[in-house]
RNA sequence: GGGCCGGUCGUCUAGCAUGGUUAGGACGUCGCCCUUACACGGCGAAGGUCGAUGGUUCGAAUCCGUCCCGGCCCA
């Protein structure tokens, strides 16, 4: 290297670990705090979804996610937003008080609640600096400060306050139906927090006798422990084989009760015997038989999952001891004559995976039919990034049958503030504002508003977990706290999240905060891919197939991470998870450290006469600027990424730096070209730098920092496109042409340094002096 | 059974709306090269009958029909 030519950036390659070191800076410049514009248009407030601490390792895809989610906040605020972008943790529901559970060995329902609750909030701690830690590591530029817990005074307040509101507009009711009750969990549940497998189980058929007859019916079910509770046997009313029995009267084996044989549409003649028994409850077509036929609930499964008294001889039984033990009597009684093992499509829990049961209790509900046509218009007046997930959600509005049953009996959640007379059970509601805890706290009433009674009974359920975070819109933008603030920040801009809770989390704050606002909560929502292993498989802790992105993140770092993060799939396509490829975004970073490297060693001059090879340089910058600014506006960083690397390696790398390398040493340049090719190279890097810092914050702010800016380049706005008359072709022909005369060479055993004689194609007139001088070409 | 998405070199993908030069790039592989930013590099090469099959057309990865496979969601 030429002595007056040296390099600010002194290692030869970019080491992670400054990563560090520049989240220090950034910590301590505060440069991401939102200060709020009076004019609305200019603030960008981002929805985010707060994580759910519910073990380690943190999901990878959701790692991922949270990047690209950071990547819209820091190109928003370099299009020249005030961006508001919290950060929050959601604390509250089922799978912290599972996790404490296992944690600390114990058992919620044998834990005094106080006590329980303390628990949960210590291995929340414990998980929740684990998350923010990452979070921080991964450059994610929210709002610390004001970090929200979902289990603070100040949000379950809110929350509280929502279901008071809700509750004097009418929406809550309390019914007793058969639910979604997960023995596993002791809670009720609601249909979008049930999934479904093929699981094995027996079909047994069972002999009925008729009354008055000599028939007999083959009676098929999954469920033979529930003979106890079955009120009807149901066939089809096209099914010759049964006609003559409907109308009459069937004899239950071992209970020898009588019941009624009717038909019914919805019964498949082809399934089993095709006379099917209904039983309180079976699964959901029980439900539907028990309310068209208006029969009796008989209970036959209790809270904890065993069977009642009505049961006789297996009370107390767990259900699977229960349906061995009554497969195994029936067929003693020469009743079974036919168990075989099938397939079934089987409801589960969510979070337990267990089977769920249905029986019913009484329960909360917030009304949510009579608002679909409404959420359907708001729905189709958001905008969706991509467009087509919006369907996920209009799917799941079609297919929603009751309302939304929104009490739990859970300890670590948001209680439902009602205390009850003691004498008549009158509900009385506080006033909203405050925090409340009716299991703990004495009532804030004098008197019973109906009997004058003085005692209160504090509510001991909880709410559903979904009923806090689907208030987050109305939370970031304080609405108990701050008007003006509020004003200025809801509806939100973008809400972000991943497509998994598209029925939960989307669905529920459109429901809520339209009931509560009259207004759609956010204008726009961003639905990002979820992660797979590598084989495009869904990550499970249970399949085992679980990555730590962790110690791969310390490895390549998390420039390199995010850019994979942004590079690998489109906005709402799922991505695979591949520590091959993280390695390969990490030798980008090198390569654009080892350009900006390159580069620092010449001076910055103001302006300059460009020579043809600038001028087109900078024109093709100027395409890649224009289709990156419009891709950030439509948040899609795959684009970005993936232009950018290619323009960057590609096309500068390799051809222009090539070409402009000895002009800017000064070798046979005058002055003048000399300085147009050191500004012209400044100008490129400056640029791909702010085109890249959202995606990769660390490097680019270092090098900026460094070489270009006395302040953070992510101050700084995105790059502005230049224009040159330079014809359409000519890239194509100067990459070309560069790529012969390699071949050229390398076919005749030359080293590049050697002299070539060459032809300079008659477009490439221009360019002539940077092409002799790179390639020693001769006449 | 219904809906959505997808099926392009070993792997990840661009192109497909507005059909038309040797289907572009990345990762990996192989070969040559330590050329004064980078060997985490440079250059080159191999590798694809664009899921299958009909059709429209002078011409289809691109448009239309049917089918198959995968993923997710719902029944």
């Amino acid at each position: 290297m030429q002595p007056q030519f040296s390099a600010k950036l002194e290692a030869t390659s970019w080491d992670p670990k400054l990563e560090a070191e520049m989240r220090q800076v950034w910590e301590y410049e505060r440069i991401f705090d939102f200060k709020p514009s009076n004019d609305k248009n200019h603030n960008f407030v981002i929805d985010t979804p707060p994580p759910y601490p519910s073990g380690k390792p943190w999901h990878p895809g959701a790692l991922t996610q949270y990047t690209q989610i950071d990547m819209v906040a820091r190109s928003a605020r370099m299009r020249g937003f005030n961006v508001l972008y919290p950060v929050g943790i959601d604390r509250n529901g089922l799978p912290v008080e599972i996790y404490a559970e296992r944690k600390y060995r114990v058992q919620m329902r044998k834990t005094p609640r106080e006590e329980f609750i303390n628990l949960c909030k210590h291995a929340l701690d414990d998980l929740e600096s684990y998350m923010v830690g990452l979070m921080k590591t991964l450059g994610i530029s929210g709002d610390y400060y004001n970090k929200y817990r979902t289990d603070s005074e100040e949000y379950r307040k809110l929350t509280q306050w929502s279901f008071i509101e809700l509750w004097k507009k009418g929406l809550i009711y309390v019914a007793n139906r058969p639910n979604n009750y997960c023995p596993d969990c002791n809670t009720t549940i609601a249909d979008a927090e049930i999934e479904y497998e093929e699981l094995p189980t027996f079909l047994v058929t069972n002999t009925f006798k008729v009354q008055d007859s000599r028939m007999e019916l083959p009676v098929a079910t999954t469920r033979p422990e529930l003979l106890a509770a079955c009120q009807m046997l149901v066939v089809n009313p096209a099914d010759s084989r049964y006609k003559k029995a409907v109308g009459k009267t069937a004899i239950i084996p071992i209970y020898n009760r009588e019941v009624p044989i009717r038909a019914h549409k919805s019964v498949d003649q082809k399934f089993g015997s095709g006379v099917v028994m209904v039983c309180s409850y079976g699964d959901y077509n029980d439900v539907m038989l028990f309310r068209e036929f208006k029969l009796k609930e008989v209970v036959a499964v209790d809270m904890d999952g065993k069977m009642t008294t009505v049961t006789g001889k297996y009370a107390g039984a767990a259900i699977k001891d229960a349906r061995s033990q009554m497969i195994q009597d029936l067929q003693e009684a020469g009743v079974a004559t036919k168990v075989e093992q099938i397939q079934h499509r089987t409801p589960l829990c969510e979070r337990s995976k267990t089977p769920i049961e249905i029986i019913p209790m009484e329960e909360y509900y917030l009304k949510q039919l009579d608002f679909k046509a409404d959420l359907r218009r708001l729905a189709k007046k958001m905008e969706f990034h991509p467009a087509m997930h919006r369907q996920i959600l209009l799917d799941w509005m079609d297919v929603l049958t009751t309302d939304y049953p929104i009490s739990r009996r859970r300890y670590y959640a948001t209680e439902i503030p009602v205390w009850y007379c003691s004498k008549c059970g009158t509900p009385h509601l506080p006033k909203p504002g405050v925090y409340y805890r009716p299991w703990r706290d004495a009532a804030p009433f004098k008197k019973c508003k109906k009997c004058g009674n003085e005692k209160f009974v504090g509510e001991t359920r909880t709410f559903d977990t979904w009923m806090d975070s689907s208030l987050s819109p109305l939370f970031i933008s304080k609405r108990l706290r701050n008007p003006h603030f509020h004003s200025l920040t809801y509806p939100a801009t973008l809400r972000v999240q991943g497509k998994d809770i598209v029925r939960t989390w989307l669905y529920y704050t459109l429901l809520k905060c339209y009931q509560l606002t009259g207004k759609e909560p956010f204008k726009q929502v961003w639905i990002g891919g979820m992660g797979q292993d590598a084989q495009g498989k869904k990550m499970s802790k249970s399949l085992g197939n679980y990555v730590d992105a962790e110690p791969i993140i310390a490895k390549f770092g998390a420039d390199a991470f995010r850019f994979w993060g942004a590079s690998e799939a489109g906005l709402g396509y799922d991505f695979r998870f591949s520590e091959e490829r993280i390695a390969g975004a990490g030798k980008l970073m090198n390569k654009v450290w080892n350009t900006c490297r390159f580069i620092s060693s010449f001076p910055v001059p103001e302006k300059a006469i460009l020579t043809w090879t600038d001028k087109w340089m900078i024109n093709e910058l100027g395409k890649l600027t224009r289709q990156c600014t419009e891709a950030y506006a439509r948040y899609d960083v795959f684009t970005v990424s993936n232009k950018v690397r290619e323009f960057l390696w590609n096309v500068f790398a390799s051809n222009y730096l090539e070409m402009a390398k000895g002009r800017a040493y000064g070798d046979g340049a005058t002055k003048e070209e000399q300085e147009a090719a050191w500004y012209t190279l400044h100008v490129v890097v400056k640029s791909l730098l702010l085109l890249l810092a959202p995606i990769t914050p660390y490097l680019t702010d270092y090098v900026w920092r460094k070489q270009y800016g006395t302040q953070s380049i992510h101050l700084e706005k995105l790059p502005e496109a230049e224009r040159f008359e330079v014809s359409e072709k000519v890239s194509q022909s100067i990459l070309e042409f560069n790529a012969q005369v390699w071949k050229t060479k390398r076919d005749k055993g030359l080293a590049l340094k050697d002299p070539i004689a060459a032809k300079i194609p008659a477009n490439l007139k221009q360019f002539e002096k940077d092409l002799v001088r790179m390639h020693h070409i001769t006449k």
